[in-house]
Order: structure tokens, then C-alpha cells, then sequence
DNA sequence: CTCTATGTTTAATT
DNA sequence: GAATTAAACATAGA
């Protein structure tokens, strides 16, 4: 479940489950595999204390009582649950921590089919932590600091979008959604973006990411091929018509990813 | 069986 | 050396 909308997600459920003061008693690794930089590490967090559960682009940091750190990063597949704490192991559980916060005990569990995603015991902050750029819901976005980035760039907006030292947080529909709402082509150099063009995608990436957050009213994220309706504009909608002028909706491959578009709308190169 | 999938890192190629 | 591209990771669902 994992984009900036999708992680914030996440952190508000993990702030609400982990409120400061909240004791880790146990921590149960199922699957290794996604523990960094091992299952040893993660367990010697046994017996810490949350301080507080923060995001940034698409990374989840837990800061505790003595300053060490635990880092969750969703991949394409994780996402995080609470359970009662004597429920049985569920089919994709990977690690479970047993928490308790004034005598209530509850579990608290990482789940991740592809496995992907990565839970990361540290004592500082990663280097992929603050290799992180501009957030835009914690931090806003400065267009123009963002135009004299694109202005370097000269491979296509879409995959430059995708460069988590510029905006993190931004992922493959966040891109795409955004370039539809600015009404910019996914193909378009970044440097011979217009300043209204540069203006109107940091507006398009503010508006995506708000739509949605909206869109996640209830407990469960917007899985796109997960059986609900497809929230988005353009995202997963090849040869449907374009919300806005009707033209059939493209899908391309760019930076090997699937991209999509509306030809009319978002013409030129 | 084939294709695609909300991500990131690394090896290979240009 | 820089930039671009493909592959790898592991699994599910259409």
C-alpha cells in the first residue's frame, strides 16, 4: 500500500497504536527477510518505549525513549495491523511486536506479501532516511526551489517525479495523477518545463495526494486492484475515456513502469 | 502460461 | 565517469 497518501496512512494507525510511552515487550521475526540489518538487532529492541511515530515521503520512523530508532518502509506490498495480542498468525505476517501502554496489551504486525518492504532496527537515522527531499505534506513544496531541480534534469517529468531526493513520497500514481491534473505531457524533458508548468505539477501533486487522502474515509487503503472501485483519474484506465475531453486514455512504458496519460490533453513531448 | 503490479537497489550497457 | 536500461527481489491475481 505504499505511496505518501498510503503511508500517512499507515503512521496515523501506528501513532494511534503506539502512543508515547507504549512498551515494546516482545517481537516475534516470522520472515527475516525483511529485517535489517538482522532479526537479532530487531529483537534487541525488546523492552523500549515509543516516543513518537513519524513520516517522511515513504518511510515510517519510530523514534524511542533512548534514541534508538525503528524504520518500516512498505515496499510495494506491507502494511501495518493491530490485533489482539493472543490472535493467530496471519498468511502474510512477517514480524509482530507484543506491545503494552498502562496495563493493556495488544500486537502490533508488520504484514507484507512480496516482501519488499523492510523493517530496519537502527540507532540513528538511515542514509536512505535523510537522503529524503522535500515532503510535500510535512514540508509543503517551494516551486521554485523546484523548478531550479527540474531545471538540471533532462530525462522525461514522469521518472524525474520519481526521485525520492526531489519530492519524497512520490511514487508511480502520484506522478501520474499529478502530470494529468497539470495538464503536462509524462514525456516532457523536466528542464524545458515552462515556470506555470513547473507551478501547476507542484499543485497537481499537492491536489493528488489530498484527493487521495479523502478517498481513504475508512480503515482500509485504496488498493487499485484490490476489488473497489478505482479511485483514480487516469491510473490503470488504458482506452477509457479522459475525465476531462474523452480522448481514450494511453498507457506507455516509461522508466519501466507503466504510465499513463491522456494524448489530448497532455500532448507534446 | 503470460502479463502486470502503489518500490528500490544493483549490475550491465551505452 | 555519467547516464540509461534491465534485472533482481517474491508473490498474487487477472
Amino acid at each position: 500500500m505504499p505511496e505518501l497518501p498510503e503511508v500517512e496512512l499507515a503512521r496515523k494507525g501506528l501513532a494511534k497504536w503506539l502512543p508515547r510511552g507504549t512498551k515494546l515487550r516482545s517481537i516475534h521475526v516470522q520472515d527475516a527477510r525483511v529485517v535489517k540489518p538482522s532479526a537479532k538487532a530487531l529483537r534487541d529492541l525488546e523492552g523500549a518505549e515509543v516516543k513518537s511515530v513519524e513520516r517522511r515521503g515513504k518511510w515510517l520512523r519510530i523514534v524511542l525513549r533512548d534514541g534508538r530508532r525503528l524504520f518500516s518502509h512498505l515496499g510495494m506490498t506491507g502494511e501495518w495491523a493491530r490485533v489482539k495480542s493472543d490472535a493467530p498468525t496471519e498468511r502474510f505476517e512477517r514480524v509482530r511486536f507484543e506491545v503494552e501502554k498502562g496495563g493493556t496489551k495488544n500486537s502490533v504486525l508488520y504484514v507484507d506479501a512480496r516482501m519488499f518492504g523492510h523493517v530496519i532496527a537502527a540507532k540513528e537515522d538511515t542514509a536512505s532516511w535523510k537522503k529524503l527531499g522535500t515532503d510535500p505534506l510535512v514540508d509543503g513544496i517551494d516551486v521554485d526551489a523546484l523548478a531550479a531541480r527540474l531545471a538540471k534534469r533532462k530525462k522525461a517529468i514522469k521518472e524525474v517525479l520519481l526521485d525520492q531526493s526531489l519530492l519524497a513520497g512520490v511514487g508511480n500514481i502520484l506522478a501520474i495523477e499529478s502530470l494529468w491534473r497539470a495538464k503536462v505531457s509524462p514525456k516532457k524533458r523536466a528542464s524545458t518545463l515552462t515556470p506555470a508548468q513547473v507551478k501547476a505539477i507542484a499543485k497537481g501533486v499537492m491536489d493528488a495526494i489530498h484527493a487521495t487522502i479523502a478517498a481513504q474515509e475508512g480503515e482500509r487503503a485504496s488498493y487499485v486492484n484490490a476489488g473497489g472501485p478505482n479511485p483514480f483519474k487516469v491510473y490503470g484506465r488504458k482506452n477509457e475515456p479522459c475525465p476531462r475531453c474523452k480522448t481514450p486514455i494511453a498507457r506507455i512504458v516509461l522508466g519501466g513502469r507503466g504510465t499513463y496519460f491522456c494524448p489530448h490533453c497532455q500532448a507534446g513531448k
